[in-house]
RNA sequence: GGUCCUGUGGCCGAGUGGUUAGGCUCAGCUCUGCAAAAGCUGCUACUCCAGUUCGAACCUGGACGGGACCUCCA
């Protein structure tokens, strides 16, 4: 097996991949809060951890890949002691049941991860599930002197904690610039330094999501999920964590502390982080409020201000979307997504998805031609070559847009086999035929268009009768005919095709 | 204000100190009754200025532009 190489932000480098257990490897992914609708930027990134955790699977790894669902303990404007929990406030807004609003949206979340073709990872813990795991962690923390409980809140503390470590060595920020260029903030409170963040917060008596502690009725803090629920599942010490690079400088500082303060290690070998995605150049965010849903991606209309959801199942829609011409199939849009690589930005456009909808779809008629390949004695063309520079893409820090790059080059060996230009053998063919199921399938997590089969049997057979008559209309000159069977197939959406050797379509 | 990232052809996007991915668009050609599809060819870029070097889009310094983080965010 050639070495893998990934981006790790902590030493800011390249690194050859070493699992601490071969052939297991660990894999934490921070997921969403299920607060309100993911949106596409969310969608990136679980995208991108989905190529890495196949990638891996593909390379012949057992992964445990854990995926958190973040139903307690999000806070807004955590600093300014106003904070309230952000599933907490939308179930007042909507007088809900806080569980009423998760499962609303993990509904939503799960539909748009199957539709993206984004495998489920094998664990995906609540933090609500957690609270026993998070408190116990919370109490050895302060006991290890590194955590402090003042009025029914306990607080990390940070400046204990930078005495002894690193406390930036992810973000790359030292200390004190921290300190000094942290915007003016009111209601510093009762934490003994402005870094410190909580672990437990007290819940006050509107709070509707409550449980008992040492400390007091309360809930935890947001990061402390993560640091209980990767060891529970992965173990103190484990492979690979990652995230959207908003996160470093918090949450991931945040949880490597709590970690170290836990149990005096480090948590995790590899971080991976990817870039974020943007809109006219500006990052797509909940607070910018430049956010569209994957249900209007998929469909090109606007949801309509009263849909009871936007589950894409249930979104009850209105009108044509402003940013798009149409409606993007998931799969172009997952394509769209791996032509960049995960740590650039990518920018969102009506053009730029346009343009890989086409590609995609180039790719995907090349397979079929691939299936019906005529074979050789000869190969004019060096696939096993091709094969290794596939590898060699994936290998370079899951380097997608070079590795469809390359398969763009299998497509023109196809169609010049197929207008036998050039030629293979059959065991190249086959070599090819695994190249594609390997990377465009497996790896990439890409699919053709689902397709009912009866459907399109039938509708085969009445195409192929349609076109015998065309063919007969042509034999005879009479080509108005033939035009207009042609362009009215056409506008039934089946496309004609006419070689030398007779007329072929497709949908 | 502080820290950091970034600037590639008409558009989207890889990339390495020396031979300049790939996709889309556009034009021409081949094929074709005409189209479409497919193939071939062309349009050949690296913000600007200076430096290092035999040689820089890639390294260094500066300028200008864009962005992220420092507050919740994937």
């Amino acid at each position: 097996m050639q070495a893998l190489f990934l981006y790790n932000t902590l030493s800011r480098k390249k690194e050859e991949f070493k699992a601490i257990n071969p052939p297991f490897v660990g894999l934490y992914v921070c997921g969403p809060t299920l607060y309100s609708d993911v949106h596409i930027g969310n969608c990136r990134t679980f995208t991108s951890f989905d190529i890495i955790y196949r990638y891996l699977l593909h390379l012949g790894y057992k992964v445990r890949y854990v995926r958190n669902i973040t139903d307690v303990g999000h806070l807004e404007n955590e600093d300014a002691g106003s904070g309230e929990d952000r599933i907490g406030k939308q179930a007042r807004l909507k007088q809900l049941e806080p569980m009423e609003i998760v499962q609303r949206y993990s509904f939503g979340f799960r539909e748009v991860m199957s539709l993206l073709n984004i495998l489920p990872p094998s664990i995906e813990p609540t933090a609500s599930g957690h609270i026993i795991e998070q408190i116990e962690m919370t109490q050895k923390i302060i006991e290890k002197g590194y955590a402090y409980v003042i009025d029914g809140n306990v607080y990390f503390d940070v400046d204990k904690f930078s005495k002894e470590n690193n406390y930036g060595i992810l973000s790359g920020r030292n200390l004190d610039d921290q300190l000094e260029n942290t915007r003016d903030l009111d209601g510093q409170d009762e934490k003994r330094g402005r870094l410190d963040f909580a672990l437990w917060k007290k819940a006050k008596p509107e709070h509707i999501m409550r449980w008992n502690s040492p400390w007091g009725e309360g809930f935890p803090g947001w990061h402390i999920e993560c640091s209980a629920m990767s060891k529970k599942y992965l173990g103190d010490v484990f492979d690979i964590h990652g995230g959207g690079m908003d996160l470093i400088p918090t949450h991931h500082t945040n949880e490597i502390a709590q970690n170290i303060g836990f149990c005096g290690a480090a948590p995790v070998n590899y971080w991976l982080h990817t870039n974020m995605l943007t809109l006219s150049g500006q990052k797509m965010s909940r607070s910018l409020g430049n956010v569209f849903l994957p249900v209007e991606l998929f469909t090109g209309m606007k949801l309509a201000d009263d849909s009871p959801s936007a589950t894409p199942s249930q979104a009850k829609l209105n009108g044509k979307h402003p940013l798009f011409d149409k409606a993007f199939d998931p799969m172009a849009v997952r394509f769209f997504m791996l032509q960049t690589h995960y740590r650039s930005t990518l920018d969102f456009s009506n053009d730029a998805l346009m343009a890989s909808e086409k590609g995609f779809d180039r790719l995907m008629e090349s397979y079929k031609t691939l299936r019906s390949l005529p074979a050789s004695n000869v190969s004019s063309e060096d696939i096993k070559a091709l094969q290794n520079k596939c590898y060699e893409a994936m290998n370079d820090d899951f380097n997608t847009p070079v590795l469809i790059a390359n398969l763009f080059d299998a497509l023109r060996i196809i169609n010049s086999v197929n207008d036998k230009k050039s030629t293979l053998t059959q065991a190249d063919i086959g070599l090819l035929k695994k190249l594609y199921e390997d990377f465009l399938f497996d790896v990439m997590g890409l699919k053709a268009e689902e397709q009912n089969t009866k459907t399109v049997s039938v509708l085969g057979k009445v195409v192929d009768m349609v076109l015998g008559l065309r063919t007969k209309a042509k034999a005879d000159k009479n080509f108005a005919l033939s035009d207009e069977i042609r362009n009215k197939l056409i506008e039934a959406g089946v496309e004609v095709k006419d070689g030398k050797d007779g007329s072929s379509w497709k949908i």
